[in-house]
RNA sequence: GCCUCUGUGGCGGAAUGGUAGACGCGGCAGACUCAAAAUCUGUUGCUCGCAAGGGCGUGGGGGUUCGAGUCCCUCCAGGGGCACCA
């Protein structure tokens, strides 16, 4: 037995190297073989990885290695999404350049991930901030628009005065800018936007497709689409004196059938009527600065009182001649929604009786559970919502009285549609894309705005626009813009005078297709459609759920705004998704409140303290690693101390892997035991086990052939757990595997059968482990006697006469109790099992005397006697 | 508020409606050692019992079934998503 220790600082960095010589994990187009595109989300180039990029990053690394000893054709790519404000923040405080800083920063995060042993295609990197990258960004927004996907239109942003800049809806806290600390306003901007909602309702339907993704992402991204079918109808209007106003009033409504219950009409505080009604009714004006106001306040904390403005105008009931509907302008209906205005019924709509209480209203319910006298049922200070098994009727509603509540909904919409009222509507929540960002370090927007012709796409021949270097960020706003000369060129179309757009896109879009480039990186247009068909879609997307929404839905519409724009062929562009759980780690802080690391903490008995000044430290609960509490561990660190077998290892363990999991010392030194552990099995099977190549001897029984099974047992649930992304069950048979050779090691005097049934163990459990720890795997590998790469080695096939057995245990029950077990034939047909059970003592003694009814077996698993 | 997911030993977690607790962590006991670490062996849900052997047990309550951690109803707790979308 070997008694050195391994030592993964001296082998990973030469087995890492002996793949890079290879050229192990470049994926070249070969459509004799079948291909398998796994990635993982790609990292924003933040200067370090983290522990939750370890457990992304290996999960995707597993399958990849698994997959490609399979024989599939693997691409497993790596890149950057280097554009996005960090850069522009440590341009600010720290004087560096947002490209130094992003390229910088990649150069050393290429090195820590290079340091896990990942099997990347290197060769394939790119970061979305390389103008070879984002000028293909650009072609296709010109294409984009050509193909009408693209529109300008005028758009709220929150706008900070002081640093004279737009602020990201994350940026406002409490209402203020979260560096200046001045009150934010709302400005209207023309923006670019992305007709994503043309796709709404194919986004929502091709989700049924998409069969392997979570369900819960699926039902995220429905709920966010957000699809009601409705009505759209116009009241008339009339003024203070009953005369009729010019305009009519449309409203969009989901419950037409409650239009005998309105008591009011509310329209936006945006809705062009109030804006055109705003000089002359005093007070208006006040109230729509109000409501601008709130909207980037911290109303999402208390919800907003509902708050009304009389407009003097009233509306005609559709189905009552003589009731008039006061209208409203009011805080708590949307202008981006349906039409920006509504009727209200406040009887069966909470915000609706929120309002008519409060400004004196009439409260008419006309939805009632079957049976209930109309005249007896009223509404309180909670509205009436029927519920989905609620046996519900109209009432007070005229010629709807009795109908079930979609009946009167089919009633209501055939009236208002034969007498041209109004139609059905089908709304969606999803909003278009827009894309613009008043920043600098981001893919500049590829047009021209000329005095005479407009809005300019620039043309192909003049791409990529790309940023100038020469900025400054003394002073706040938007430096494309400060910038002296950058904004001034031509017009393409003109010749004249023209001004650059200086808006930069939202760096959602770098993200929106960059799993297409990596199938072609080098071409000379975005996306060569000959290695997309061959590689794409990605079999297997790998990432966090917190991307559920906007990320995973901006990609799902760019494959089809590509498709149509015919820089792609398909609609989705990934066909499986996991979403992985994060790391959490448990917090300490000092008696002051001060966040302590845990590498600066240290036991001591029960509790703990600082390692340095000795100070009491306390625990706080187990959260999601982040910098601000301190309750972070640094993977460099821990491959420094550990390597990265062990910590691609303890990232795998455990937990399953879409939960989060809890990052422990003790799990750490867990892993790096086993580790070692292998490293001296391995040794011992060198030693005891039979030589490379050897054939199975003739008889092998006993200890042997149960060590055999054993392994062709671990190898069939290896690779149904790999298969089924189970990589915690997965290492659970690893450790099993290792628990029997650990025994089997134990005997001395091996017979031949023994010993080769040793070797083939060994040889299995280092594949087997090698997509978890693979500089381990080769190093054993090594040991084993053979000159080749592990990398190279297929997947191990497990034999179906080892991994059935001809006898099986029958647990054995008494009135569904457990009483017995017993060894029994397999496929022993069911009387004679019933015969074997009801002879067993413990079953006769556990029936008592009783007289058994009857006994249900189920064929080599258990039989249950039921006495009567 | 609406929509969702999750509740199993001291802990992370296993378990096609069929022997609950695989595997790991931690604990306990032993071997080795002058000793410790490391390693190896055994043991480890709770409980009654000297033992044989019982009883209880998958958040609470109810149901379906020969049999429920698993299916159904209901309540409770925790997490996530959306949050005035009419």
């Amino acid at each position: 037995m070997s008694t050195e220790r391994y030592n993964p600082r001296d082998t990973e960095p030469r087995w890492q190297q002996a793949w890079t010589e290879k050229r192990a994990f470049e994926a070249r187009h070969d459509p004799s073989r079948p291909k398998y595109y796994v990635l993982e989300m790609f990292p924003y180039p933040s200067g370090r990885i983290h522990m939750g990029h370890v457990r992304n990053y290996t999960m995707g690394d597993v399958l990849a290695r698994y997959r490609r000893a399979l024989g599939y054709n693997v691409l497993h790519p790596m890149g950057w999404d280097a554009f996005g404000m960090p850069a522009e923040n440590a341009a600010i405080e720290r004087g560096v350049h947002p490209k130094s800083w992003t390229y910088d920063n990649i150069a050393a995060m290429r090195g820590q991930l290079k340091s896990l042993g990942l099997s990347l295609d290197w060769s394939r990197e790119f970061a979305t901030c390389d103008p070879s990258y984002y000028r293909h960004e650009q072609e296709m927004f010109v294409d984009f628009i050509k193909a009408g996907l693209v529109e300008r239109k005028v758009s709220m942003v929150n706008w900070d005065p002081v640093d004279q800049t737009v602020l990201a809806n994350e940026q406002v806290i409490d209402g203020r800018g979260w560096r200046s600390g001045a009150l934010v306003e709302k400005r209207e901007l023309a923006q670019w936007f992305l007709k994503i909602s043309d796709y709404s309702e194919e986004l929502l339907t091709a989700l049924d497709d998409l069969k392997t993704w979570p369900e819960k992402v699926r039902l995220m991204q429905a709920n966010w689409i957000g699809r009601s079918e409705g009505m759209r109808f116009a009241f008339t209007l009339e003024d203070d004196n009953g005369k009729q106003v010019g305009d009519k009033l449309t409203v969009y409504t989901t419950r037409h059938d409650t239009i005998f219950g309105a008591s009011f009409c509310a329209l936006s505080a945006d809705h062009p009527l109030v804006r055109e009604l705003e000089p002359a009714l005093p007070g208006l004006a006040e109230f729509r600065r109000e409501v601008a106001a709130l909207g980037t306040s911290e109303e999402s904390i208390e919800r907003a009182e509902k708050k009304g403005f009389p407009l003097k105008l009233y509306a005609r009931h559709p189905f009552r001649p003589e009731v008039r509907l006061p209208v409203y302008a009011a805080n708590f209906v949307l202008m981006g929604y349906g039409e920006g205005a509504i009727f209200g019924c406040p009887a069966h709509d909470q915000r609706d009786l929120d309002f008519a209480r409060k400004y004196g209203l009439p409260v008419i319910p006309v939805v009632a559970p079957k049976g209930t006298d109309p005249s007896q049922f009223a509404v309180g200070d909670e509205a009436f919502l029927e519920k989905e098994d609620d046996q519900t009727v109209l009432i007070n509603s005229d010629f709807l009285d009795g109908m079930t509540v979609p009946e009167a909904k089919e009633a209501i919409a055939r009236r208002m549609e034969t007498a041209g009222m109004g139609e059905r509507k089908v709304n969606f929540r999803l909003r278009d894309w827009g894309v613009s960002r008043q920043r600098y370090w981001g893919c500049p927007i590829p047009v021209i705005h000329c005095g005479k012709c407009g809005v300019v796409p620039v043309p192909k021949k003049d791409l990529p626009v790309t940023l100038p270097e020469d900025v400054t960020f003394d002073r706040p706003g938007n430096p494309l813009l400060h910038h002296p000369t950058w904004k001034d060129t031509t017009c393409p179309s003109c010749g004249g005078k023209a001004r650059r757009e200086t808006d930069t896109f939202d760096t959602f879009i770098d993200s929106s297709w960059y799993f297409a480039r990596f199938c072609s990186p080098q071409a000379p247009i975005p996306v060569d459609r000959a290695e997309a068909k061959y590689w794409m879609p990605v079999d297997q997307y790998i990432g966090g759920v917190e991307h559920a929404i906007l990320h995973l839905l901006y990609s799902r519409f760019y494959a089809r705004a590509m498709t149509l724009t015919g820089h792609l062929d398909l609609k989705e562009p990934f066909a499986s998704l996991f979403t992985q759980g994060m790391v959490v780690h448990e917090t300490f802080r000092t008696a002051a409140g001060e966040w302590v690391l845990p590498a600066e903490v240290a036991r001591a008995g029960e509790g703990y303290v600082h390692a340095r000044t000795g100070e009491k430290i306390t625990t706080g609960g187990i959260e999601k690693m982040s910098k601000s509490k301190k309750n972070v561990v640094d993977p460099e660190a821990i491959i420094e101390r550990y390597g990265a077998d062990t910590a691609r290892w303890f990232v795998l363990s455990d937990t399953p892997p879409e939960r989060d999991i809890e990052w422990t010392e003790n799990g750490v030194e867990g892993a790096f035991r086993f580790v070692q552990r292998v490293w001296r099995l391995v040794a011992d099977i060198q030693q005891k086990g039979a030589s490379p190549g050897t054939k199975a001897p003739a008889g092998i029984a006993g200890d042997a052939l149960e060590l055999r099974r054993t392994t062709h047992l671990a190898v069939q649930a290896m690779t149904e757990d790999l298969g089924a992304l189970r990589f915690n069950r997965g290492i659970a048979r690893i450790y099993e595997l290792a628990n029997a050779l650990q025994a089997a090691l134990q005997k001395n005097d091996l017979d031949d059968g023994m010993r080769f049934a040793l070797r083939e163990a060994g040889e299995a459990f280092v594949v087997l482990m090698a997509p978890m720890m693979p500089h381990l795997a080769e190093e054993c590998w090594q040991v084993l006697g053979h000159k080749t790469l592990v990398v190279d080695r297929p997947w191990p096939k497990a034999d179906p006469a080892l991994t059935v057995s001809d006898e099986v245990t029958i647990a054995v029950q008494v009135n569904g109790k457990r009483r017995d077990e017993i060894r029994l034939p397999k496929g022993l047909p069911n009387a004679k099992v019933e015969a074997a059970v009801l002879a067993l003592d413990n079953v006769k003694r556990a029936l008592d005397g009783k007289p058994v009814r009857k006994v249900v077996v189920v064929m080599d698993r258990i039989a249950n006697v039921v006495s009567g």
